[in-house]
DNA sequence: GATGAATGAGACTTCATTCAT
DNA sequence: AATGAATGAAGTCTCATTCAT
């Protein structure tokens, strides 16, 4: 009866994703509460009432934002765990530089934020995202360190602190662009992030390199 | 009556910090939009006639918690720097893990979510926390960085870029404290903040060492 | 396409039956105010739009509920007029459970329920009431109750009054049917209607026997 | 602090009272679900908000009303079973025209409109009026049948019967009075409720009342 | 004819703010 | 100074009605 190309279905299809977008973009940059569902709607270029059609409720449609906008972002950072070998400081610049680099220019960027800032209203959202993100990733990269200690190429380190040294600035990119960035403060470095991630992986590397046989202390 | 030390006078001069500090813990659990300003009047003892008292609206209170929890903690740092000589690297990791310690633990690391969750909504904020903590931060440390390199314990870096390194996850754990951990969702190192700063501020320094005449390249 | 009797065809010629019976049930159930438009087009088996197809508004729709379900009790009772001859009280028992038997088991008695909800929102309703259902009605009893006076067979009474006596019970008995009776809580003898009419026109038939000669008063 | 008789506290107390009778009325007429509750808290004559204040929602403000406005009258009636001796015909004209003016012109008489109209969307009131309404009425005046029987004065007849014989049309009196009647539409009778409630009673005593030794049937 | 997606007026409810006490 | 009752603008959500398909 109805023709599934129709103007009318293509749109109807389209519509839980075109709100989806305007409600992360608006619960990103204005938070949870301060955003009202009609500017959501209006976002998406519909009426009020159509937000509801979708959504049974500004509470479900947070929730939706968060699950949907991660799983594409989740599965690519799966994917590099089917990387080949290699020098293991080498597969984590290239790992971290490409996949983070794409984070942070994906809507996944503005979901740690959201993230960030919804936890203590709707702690369901931090399992989730403890489960799903945080700790598939922590476990990625974990990996690699751990390799690179295995080949003798690291020196023996506490890996969580390590995979924290690595990741925890990159995150904080991400949260920096979807506030004080957002707002055009920005203090130097903040402004090109590809560049300080290549720079901060090397600092890191270095780092971890295993000392010569002579290795004096660092302090 | 106005004996300034009477019971009553005390309670009187210190209702604005007590309120302060009620409004603080509830814009940072529930976000500025979420929290209502009878919540805040009623974890500071009064009732909701007395907060419009001290503050003229729920946004002005908003930028007094935002000034006056800051102002202990900026002052505080720009003390460190005059710190006498020493090792630079020594001296980071004193400086550091001494200071920052001290803001995890402090009203300040609230203030970073805060300041993170609402600065979209009101842009002073942004350009105050900027100029009058950041900024100042970053000078601070990039100082001790230059020092490292000019005495040729460091190798030459960009300064701006280790600042970051060095400093961004230690602002992460601060949000992770009042967002994530603030619900129980901890992964591994996020429960012991200052066992991990000296971990990551071992690597990074590991990382800056000036290397020796023979040096190969890390990568 | 057209043929009369084809079935579809037989279809559109029972919606507004269907969508009245549906209608009046959900009206009844819940109330004008209460049901909503696409419940009744559910409860019809039909879409929200099809229902706008065969009545122009939701008032509409109750408005022809009530005309539509009456019509038919209307006429029944009329046809008790031609009653043939015989003693009055029986032929008031017998009418009585014969007609009000059918009532209170038709739709008739949802819509009494329905018009004392309703009329004073809709006033018509009311007027519509009166004219076609309870001034004919009081009339049928009335006349029969003043052939039992005429006859010797009854005191002389106030012929309106009596009539009340009989009939509202009976009235009560459909209203409490839908409303309390559907929710399951029924005192006693409110479960078995019939029973209780006879019982009741028992009574008030020996309340209206003409005394004897030597009649003493009833107090 | 508050002088409990300064204007402020007094109204604060009336509030309550003045809300239930402005949504008792509105409910009666309108039905609750027609009824907004703006109109509610403008007939009492405060603001949208005050409403609020005092009931957490539409819901309970409706059960609120029926909980209240019955008690009083429910009270009266119990106290009528202190009844002093005497022929019990007599006994029951004078209780039930005294106590049922009484009902039917109090604002009781519109809680049996509105229980008949709302049970089926909220059950629990008619638990309610059941319990504490319908059952101990019914007793009360089964209560005196049943002397009447023992002490030779009435036949011996089904005394739920009888009960529903006097009663109905009482509370029929009542529905009619907040639905046909408050639109101006009334037949004869039913305007002069008390004259028909004495006329009716007469009616049924003289029904009841207990055959000659030569007692012919009365069908 | 039939559908059901879309609309937007309007209902319920909340909450920042005021002000009489 | 302190209170908390009162307000009403504003937000969330519903639903009668329309109309493109």
């Amino acid at each position: 009866m109805s023709d599934p190309a129709s103007p009318r279905q293509r749109r109807k299809d389209a519509r839980p994703s075109e709100l989806l977008e305007a409600a992360m973009a608006l619960f990103v940059e204005k938070g949870f509460a301060a955003t009202k569902s009609e500017e959501v709607a209006a976002r998406a270029g519909v009426s009020k009432g159509t937000l509801y059609l979708y959504f049974p409720s500004k509470e479900e449609l947070l929730k939706a934002v968060i699950r949907d906008t991660l799983l594409a972002d989740i599965a690519r950072g799966a994917e590099r765990l089917a990387q080949e070998d290699g020098p293991t400081g080498q597969l984590l610049v290239e790992l971290m530089t490409d996949w983070w680099v794409n984070v942070y220019n994906s809507p996944s960027s503005a979901i740690f934020k959201l993230v960030m800032t919804e936890v203590r209203n709707f702690p369901d959202i931090g399992e989730f995202y403890l489960r799903e993100v945080i700790e598939p990733g922590h476990r990625l990269i974990g990996g690699l360190v751990q390799r690179g200690i295995d080949r003798g190429e690291f020196r023996a380190v506490d890996i969580d602190g390590v995979v924290h040294s690595i990741v925890l600035p990159m995150v904080m990119l991400c949260l920096h662009k979807h506030s004080m960035g957002a707002c055009g403060f920005s203090d130097s470095h903040m402004g090109n992030p590809s560049e300080f991630i290549r720079q901060h992986l090397d600092l890191i590397l270095n780092g971890l390199r295993a000392p010569r046989s002579d290795g004096k202390p660092v302090l």
